[in-house]
DNA sequence: TGTACATCAGTGAACGCGCGTTCACTGATGTAC
DNA sequence: TGTACATCAGTGAACGCGCGTTCACTGATGTAC
């Protein structure tokens, strides 16, 4: 039984293919993550990762599932129960921040096709919508809160796409915060 | 001299490519498109591409450019000239159709890093920043009109992610409409 | 406490595969005279 | 109009590669008595 933290063999390797995938999102990039490259950086076999995860698709859910939850903290840390626009402002720019800081990561988790057989992911993805959705209709008790709170997600969600695909110019730390907390209030402000 | 629509010898092979990387899109989704791939379904050795486009990631920045410009037909279509925040959200509608009819095609131009070399890319793809911004600030004259058409063009941009990602429950081509509908009227309306 | 046994995480070698790209070539097309 | 030549799009074979996955195995760990 594989306590989490007890060592087998060589230790927790479930948990240890998931640091290393996660690290080579950082350094190659997600189109060249391999279940021979998170082996490698392991230090195992190419074999291995078999013991853990069935394939290559099972290994990639738990990925993008840390993913998620990582996310989620970046954004419950941004601003624990904001109640303003400047404070949902500060949460968006936890959020494109974060697409920014692990480019390969975001792709892993939304650019490409979820599978949906993985209840770990598809349970860490919806935490994020509820999150949102929760704290959209408390700051803004509208007539229609779910047409609000899909439309602040998609938001947040596009601006991270746009900036992370160099679709806005200036790219700069500060520009960003600025631009992001711009566009926030040019939709929610007039709504309070 | 490969004026359009001269044939050599297998004909206009460079825009056959394009076009066997668009319907192997379609069939196959993004992971599968490779050089030998569209060489295969164009009919033609695997070599044959590379009198075309020097390498595998010029073939793929000339699809996106296809597909840039096709959306931006296909949001011209939708209202030419839109005024109201209700025809502003006919093109929303039409844009995140444009993602679920062709969702390969889409995630090919936006889910992987854009490769700037390609001028005709670029220019493709800043025809359509270029193009949501005019509709925006001429609909809603603001007082800070870049705010408004980032935060809609984004708005937009992750509906249409969201939405093919199947991070929204009802899927139905229905409900989108309504719910793309709604999302835009929540963030638009109040401004007026 | 010590021995025999069962478990099962990780090994190492191999499978078949499709990929991107290169190379010298050939043969159809277009051009100069 | 006809011939000689240059061009260059597409061929076919080959390169080296890393991939996902399988398999029989081995050896460290945990367990029963």
């Amino acid at each position: 039984m594989a306590t989490p933290g007890s060592t087998y063999h060589h230790g927790d390797l479930k948990t240890a293919l998931v640091n290393s995938a996660l690290a080579l999102l950082e350094e190659e990039g997600a189109a060249a993550l391999s279940m021979r490259g998170v082996a490698r950086h392991a230090g195992v076999t190419s074999a291995a990762p078999y013991r853990h995860y069935p394939d290559r698709g099972a290994l990639l859910s738990a990925v993008a599932a840390v993913g998620y939850r990582e996310l989620a903290e970046d954004l419950a840390e941004a601003s624990p129960m904001p109640t303003t626009a400047d404070e949902l402002a500060d949460v968006a720019i936890a959020y494109v921040r974060f697409a920014l800081r692990r480019p390969a990561l975001f792709r892993a988790m939304f650019g490409e096709p979820c599978d949906p057989t993985s209840p770990e992911r598809v349970e860490a993805a919806a935490a994020i919508s509820a999150y949102v959705q929760a704290i959209v209709s408390r700051a803004f008790p509208a007539s229609e809160p779910e047409a609000l709170s899909d439309a602040v997600w998609a938001l947040v969600h596009g601006l991270a796409f746009l900036f992370l695909d160099g679709k806005f110019e200036g790219a700069n730390s500060d520009d960003l915060d600025r631009r992001v907390r711009a566009a926030v209030h040019a939709v929610l402000s007039p709504a309070i």
